[in-house]
DNA sequence: GCCGCTTCTTGATCTGTATCATGGCCGTGT
DNA sequence: ACACGGCCATGATACAGATCAAGAAGCGGC
């Protein structure tokens, strides 16, 4: 099995390899963007006591699937996981790629039980949290009520966006719009915006974007032949955001 | 101005035509499917003294729009309301219509302003529930807070499953998803499951489910020469439900 | 280092839905 | 009652992206 450097780097350094996997929020880079935010020092030991965190999910390895009860929430810490439901045909639908920071599950609370699956694209550590013990904490925790909401709502814009994508954007636009989305989610945990490794496949992008592979892959070639990319399989560098841009923009 | 009986027929009788327009949720046939749903009687009237009734919205008339300040969540008490963003270039996208006893406006919580808008179908009646208040009741009333919780992710839930009806089905299986969505809120109101009035217009429906007018026309005419339907302009009775089922489940 | 499997690319053709165009209908206001 | 404007239906044509097909490149296992 091939490691990547990256797949591990960005999460808090591991103080101890014993089963415990011993990493807390307070170290954590990516606090900033993840559960923590907005809760104060002394909240944040209750808030820690209660994350559970395990060993590392191989690429494919599934995080839960749906159907499954309900228990927790889940915060990525390293790596990439992809969000996905089976249709009654069998099919996969692809409904978010999540990256280090990203709070993935809470789909699964209306009916306590799971309505979607989540994957590892790559090796990825994942915290963990309870959710009974969450609502319990945020009942006493305003400020962390109000952000559990918050990120809720934030989900459901996140999918009205993608709603609209799918629903009136032409096959270059929804692309352009995909990769400037991990731009700017890697901007914000200070990775280079230009240039990046793609972590899902092909089929996973057009699955997502309600596109075939093969659409995918002609649209990368011809942003690369236009110049606007440089692709490399899975290496991706802008080399025009104007254009990449204007191209999302153009109705989106 | 035509005046439908449907329009108010379904919320609480109004005992006084005040300006306060006094409504309340104990007697209110759509509590079973709103929020009061699972909360006891003396917790009912802390809620019931947060939310605000007004003047009916007329045809037409907006609820919020888009980038104005979020105070409220809103529960349909008659009429319909859809949901919709407007994207970059004008176009407008509709993300969802709300029918009685149904909860919209909860995208706005992230922001603190609304993400989305919000327009009645026909005279609709309405209760905003200032979030603030709703925020302070919940932290006290864990059923509360849970069933906000359950509320959202229902939601977020809902809009995948127009993620995967956009991006993998046909246009006669979008068409005869979205009526059976529409007769099963029927059957929990009580009303008839086969025979309805739908409340918007075909340009909204095609832009709901990324389709142009003369499709969904198409459609429908197709539905009515197989036997399917019949449709009498906004007038719909589904004559062969089994069928409608199938042609909706064929990738759903 | 080589083999085999999976993923990706590129080309040729097909098809479902958009687009364009026209006419009918229905509701609303005068 | 009538005329106007928005909404709806239907036909003809166009096109973006799907599908089918085949080969190339990457990657893990031996």
């Amino acid at each position: 099995m091939s490691m990547r450097l990256q797949d591990v780097s960005e999460a808090a350094p591991l103080r101890s390899c014993t089963h415990e996997y011993k990493v807390n929020c307070e170290t954590c880079r990516l606090s900033r963007i993840c559960l923590p935010l907005a809760i104060n020092h002394q909240d944040l030991e209750q808030l820690e006591s209660i994350i559970q965190r395990s060993k590392p999910l191989q690429k494919g390895e599934l995080l839960y699937h749906e159907g499954s009860p309900f228990q927790s929430i889940y915060a990525v810490r390293s790596g990439a996981v992809k969000g996905y439901r089976t249709t009654s045909d069998g099919r996969e639908q692809v409904t978010g790629f999540y990256f280090p920071g990203e709070i993935l599950g809470m789909d699964g609370i209306s009916n306590n039980s799971h309505a979607s699956s989540a994957r590892a694209l790559e090796t990825a550590a994942i915290c963990a949290i309870p959710f009974d013990s969450l609502e319990r904490l945020s009942a006493s925790m305003p400020s962390l009520q109000r952000h559990l909401f918050q990120l809720m709502s934030r989900e459901i814009t996140d999918d009205q966006l993608l709603i609209t994508l799918l629903s009136k954007n032409s096959a270059d636009e929804r692309v352009a719009t995909l990769l400037l989305s991990i731009a700017n989610r890697n901007a914000r945990r200070n990775l280079s915006a230009s240039q990046f490794r793609l972590p899902m496949s092909r089929v996973d992008i057009g699955n997502y974007l309600g596109l075939t592979v093969e659409t995918i892959s002609r649209v990368f070639s011809r942003m690369q032949k236009t110049g606007v990319l440089r692709v490399d399989n899975k290496e991706i560098e802008i080399l025009d955001q104007e254009a990449l841009q204007q191209a999302a923009n153009l109705a989106a």
